[in-house]
RNA sequence: GGAGGAGUGGCAGAGUGGUCGAAUGCGCCGGUUUGCUAAAUCGGUGAUGGGGUCAUUCCCAUCCGCAGGUUCGAAUCCUGUCUCCUCCGCCA
């Protein structure tokens, strides 16, 4: 969330920035609401001071009469300072209200547009697409030919959107998961393995939600806790409110975790296969930063995804994320899409990964700061997202793009160690 | 799951109703002293929010895991909750 005092100072380009990413807020009433608030505030302090003073003025009494004067006096004063405590609390209830619905403001560079369509085309991955010569099959035949993927079987225990790997498909699933991890550890990342379950508290820091119509989350009955739809929530959880000495920072973090999505709402949107599931695994990075550190940080994530993918041979294009798209907590977006090759008629890029500077949008909800040696008070730090590899995705490209004239998959030679083979199938 | 115990400033650790934002020690910052280092010694040293001077400053409110309650007044008493420790049971 924004600061108040932020957007109370900035209104004209908060309003702007609110306009460039169609959301639509009450920024008038919270004006309203905040100066009201203040004066409560004022009025609240002072009685408490009048009734502080009143307070340690009983312990000097000179009779029993005055001591009990004082106490009433005491008493109306605490009484007053409830009733406007009482009326500030409900001002301030209504504006946070308000002010968690203000997305956080843009990177003057990100381009301009209230949706996906003004993505803005950055680069492209050291492979071009293969022409392949052939048909091109989806991920779905293959794992269906290849015996690497059972969708009926997840429907039929679990639900659509939920899946089996098996064999092959298995050994890719663990593969990709090594293969991020290794890298990223040979990059400075602690590596962590995560909860996969949250408070609903910390979803909010983040800026999910975790209850209501419009969530995207399962949440665990009769408790505050939800599965997490990425490590992001859990790793930003991990130094909730935790003040971080300067020095210590940026603090790089990898998490392994897997991530639940309900994905309601994208019936419209519906996919074949394992493009929208609902749970997969996924290798997050994640980083605390100092705020003139960030930018930099992001460009690194987005670099590091970029040699990921190059690193399996997979072509790809990255987008600078338009304002509309973005999402409320993010500050500056870049997606990675995989050339998909099976998808629609002649193959299409598909989202990957994504990278998401969210600036100290997040840290203000979680209290993340930091604080320099030798200077006084403390600072929001600033918060960083990026997926290394989301595996269910990413086996998609692998597959795809792997895949020959006879119906097998070459499997990329930095997955090899793992996988133990150097092509799956084909099946006889 | 059962029974106990504990959560205080960067750390250790006092404090069981008022003069406590909180002793003391360590650490940290600054001064003095000393060929250098070390030691000694003196002083300073939390955060958040609000207000006035809007300049270095000053005043106020809040904060002793978190949330409530009792009281004129709570670190201190009560309730709930979270976390940690010990013992027992169970278990991959």
């Amino acid at each position: 969330m924004l600061d108040r005092k932020y957007i109370l100072d900035h209104l004209d380009a908060v309003r702007t920035n609110c306009g460039n990413r169609g959301v639509s807020c009450e920024l008038d009433r919270l004006v309203e609401l905040e100066s009201q608030r203040r004066e409560k505030l004022v009025a609240v302090q002072e009685l408490n001071r009048q009734a502080n003073e009143v307070s340690k003025s009983i312990g000097k009494a000179s009779s029993p009469e005055e001591r009990e004067q004082r106490k009433e006096e005491g008493r109306r004063l605490r009484e007053a300072k409830d009733k406007a405590q009482t009326d500030h609390d409900a001002l301030d209830a209504e504006a946070l209200t308000i002010q968690k619905t203000v997305p956080n403001m843009a990177h003057d560079a990100a381009p301009v547009g209230v949706d996906d369509k003004a993505n803005l085309e950055v680069r492209k991955g050291k492979h071009a697409p293969r022409a392949l010569g052939f048909k091109a099959k989806d991920h779905v035949e293959l794992g269906q030919d290849l015996d690497l993927i059972d969708f009926e079987g997840g429907a039929r225990t679990t639900g659509a959107g939920f899946y089996f790997l098996k064999n092959e498909g298995v050994l890719l699933e663990l593969a990709l998961q090594q293969y991020a991890v290794q890298q990223l550890r040979a990059r400075g990342f602690t590596v962590t393995t995560t909860p996969d379950l949250a408070r609903d508290e910390i979803l909010e820091g983040i800026g999910f939600m975790p209850r209501g119509p419009e969530t995207q989350v399962y949440s665990i009955a009769e408790s505050d806790l939800s599965l997490v739809g990425t490590a992001e929530i859990t790793l930003g959880g991990l130094y909730s409110g935790h003040t971080f000495e300067s020095e210590d920072l940026p603090l790089k973090l990898c998490g392994i975790s897997h991530c639940y999505r309900t994905e309601a709402g994208a019936a419209g949107r519906a996919s074949k296969g394992l493009y929208r599931v609902h749970q997969f695994t996924k290798i997050e990075m994640f980083a605390y930063s100092l705020p003139d550190q960030s930018d930099a940080v992001l460009e690194e994530f987005c670099q590091i995804e970029c040699d990921l993918f190059d690193g399996l041979g997979i072509p790809y294009r990255v987008v600078d994320t338009a304002t509309g798209d973005l999402g409320g907590p993010a500050y500056r977006k870049y997606d990675l899409e995989a050339w998909m090759p099976g998808r629609g008629d002649a193959g299409e890029y598909g989202e990957v990964t994504s990278t998401s500077n969210c600036t100290d949008y997040q840290a203000r909800r979680l209290n993340c700061r930091y604080k320099v040696k030798g200077e006084k008070g403390t600072k929001f730090i600033h918060t960083l997202n990026g997926t290394a590899v989301a595996v269910s995705r990413a086996m998609i490209a692998v597959m795809e793009n792997g895949q020959q004239a006879d119906g097998s998959i070459v499997v990329p030679e930095a997955l090899r160690p793992w996988v133990g083979m150097d092509v799956i199938g084909p099946k006889a």
